[in-house]
DNA sequence: TTACATGCAAAGCATTTGCAGATAA
DNA sequence: TTATCTGCAAATGCTTTGCATGTAA
């Protein structure tokens, strides 16, 4: 699958250049550049996140997708790799109503619609947020910044 | 300490408006209004939230204060009656970081400054924050917008 | 060899629920 | 009188922790 595509097109997505298709090997560089050791566990999940673009999901949906491997990691490696992946920078999470955490593994900064109905979780295109220029009040300091559009999907046949 | 200063202030807040020291019998007409029975419970929360201008707490810090009440509900029943009010428009919902929901008082459109290292939660200006023209994708329908800034203190002394 | 990672099961925390008794209308 | 509300205690859902075992460097 490593296709070595030496293409010249003009507009590659921001996605296509931070996961170009990760082989093992890249994974695992992937994981030592961010301090953490290469372990199978840690290896899997990293496959299954880094392997194909951008996803959402939260630790029980990775946990499901995991049974599927050959090693699937417990449920307490689940929860302390997606955090260990969250401190540093693999990952980013993300807070809604209900109480599970969410995970996305787009990390820069950009905002989400979050489908009530479909418990689903997508990216809002960038242009369609103004840039925010939030001062902090005096004496604090702005660590982030999250914007979640509530949305439900309209009955069948309606329009809008 | 209900200071009667007959002062001409120009400036009376939205909070002064919507929130003018209410009475038992303005609590009992809201809870009313809103189709909720004024039970004794009820009105001992509401009195709390609604007696002094715009709040921002968790079922956790409600029930703290209810404490110190004649009847303080059960902590069944601060969830609720906060469900209920929250249903009811009377306050407003808000996801932060960590397990716990946060409530409003002050239920339109507005943003918070969530302070991490004191757990706290404040307003955001609104003229800090431009309009979000937001259009929700094809067969969606937005139910809320979500803001929430996270800041911490900067160590004591330090000048931005 | 040794510090770090993993898995299990138990604990933790915020929240919800079931149900018997209480209360507002 | 009756539908609704309340309180208790037990249950739930998500997440974290303690600790014995396993593994990467």
């Amino acid at each position: 699958m490593h296709a070595m595509t030496h293409n010249v097109e003009p507009a590659l997505t921001r996605t296509d250049i931070l996961h170009p298709k990760l082989g093992l090997e890249e994974l695992r560089h992937r994981l030592q550049a961010a301090g953490l050791r290469p372990t199978r566990q840690r290896l899997a999940l990293a496959h299954l996140l880094f392997g194909n673009g951008d996803r959402h999901f939260t630790a029980e949906q990775l946990f499901q997708e995991a049974l599927e491997q050959k090693y699937p990691p417990s449920f307490a490696t689940i929860y302390n790799t997606l955090h260990q992946f969250a401190a540093h920078g693999l990952v980013r999470e993300i807070a809604l109503y209900g109480s599970r955490l969410w995970y996305d593994t787009k990390t820069g900064p950009h905002y989400h619609f979050y489908i009530e109905d479909r418990d689903e979780l997508i990216d809002i295109p960038e242009q369609m947020i103004p840039d925010l220029n939030i001062i902090a009040p005096e004496g604090l300091k702005i660590t982030g910044v999250d914007v979640v559009v509530r949305v439900k999907s309209l009955p069948e046949g309606y329009s809008a």
